[in-house]
DNA sequence: ACGTTCCATGATAATTATTCTCATTTTTAT
DNA sequence: ATAAAAATGAGAATAATTATCATGGAACGT
């Protein structure tokens, strides 16, 4: 917490109320899910601050920007490198925290300068799954 | 192409000239990308039938929509199990056609009915690279 | 505690991607 | 050729996100 004043964050109540929702939580959450469980002990709080404090994060490195949900922007704080799983019917996100041991001939590193990846697993959880839901083939 | 009436879809230029520019296509193009080809070609055609036709294709399982950038959606029309490669910078997405042979635990199976997976791999292409190109960590 | 500087906030406008509506036109099967 | 069904284009509508900017509040030095 103290280490936001140390990277050059000033640390407002509005902010505190987003990283303690963001600590540890692994719902992987919109921007509306935030905005929405903040506005209940901030209801003045605007998107705006929502969004700001989430790209001063973002820019640090200090969360994640999930690009697995075509509707909306996920993010997680949790930047230890793994993997999520989507459900293609509720859109709920989980953590594979698996090493799955990738690695690229060299011949790709040659053509291109690999920081990272990211496996993407998408499915029916196990709520879904029951329902017999047909998800209509979209990831 | 004839395949399309046989599904029921019925053959108009319009889609003719986006098949035609998806056929082979390896660029991975957005919605705009492929509204700005065809209207060379067709200086009257509306977003709307790019959007209806590749929601249709991809409810038939044509084609892929992509959620490997965060900016729009990205269309593949090769449907083959595969994988991706986004440059940080320019956003260009080539593909990764190799076997990377990603098994999941049982444990994981039994908590959720894994339909498929896809790995992007997320970086700097050749040409950004070379620009010593500082990407703001975005992905 | 005080004042100053600078950054953050909130209200709201603007932008962008995508979806929807609907009157008209085109395709396809007969 | 004709009718039924579906696709088109124009533009409105929606939704997520970003930008603007006047005001307010944290941080830091005094």
């Amino acid at each position: 917490m103290e280490r936001f004043r140390e990277i050059g964050l000033k640390l407002t109540p509005q902010r505190m109320a987003i990283l303690e929702y963001l600590d540890g939580n692994t719902t992987h959450p919109s921007a509306e899910d935030i905005y929405q469980h903040v506005r209940k002990r901030f209801p003045m709080i605007s998107f705006a601050t929502v969004y700001n404090t989430l790209e001063a994060l973002r820019k640090r490195g200090l969360i994640l920007e999930l690009t697995i949900d075509p509707e909306r922007k996920r993010y997680d704080p949790n930047i230890h490198p793994h993997h999520h799983l989507i459900c293609l019917k509720c859109k709920s996100v989980v953590d594979v925290e698996l090493d799955f041991n990738i690695t690229v001939p060299e011949e790709l590193k040659g053509r291109f300068e690999i920081l990272g990846n990211h496996i993407e697993f998408y499915g029916l959880c196990e709520k879904c799954s029951e329902k017999g839901g047909e998800s209509d083939g979209s990831v």
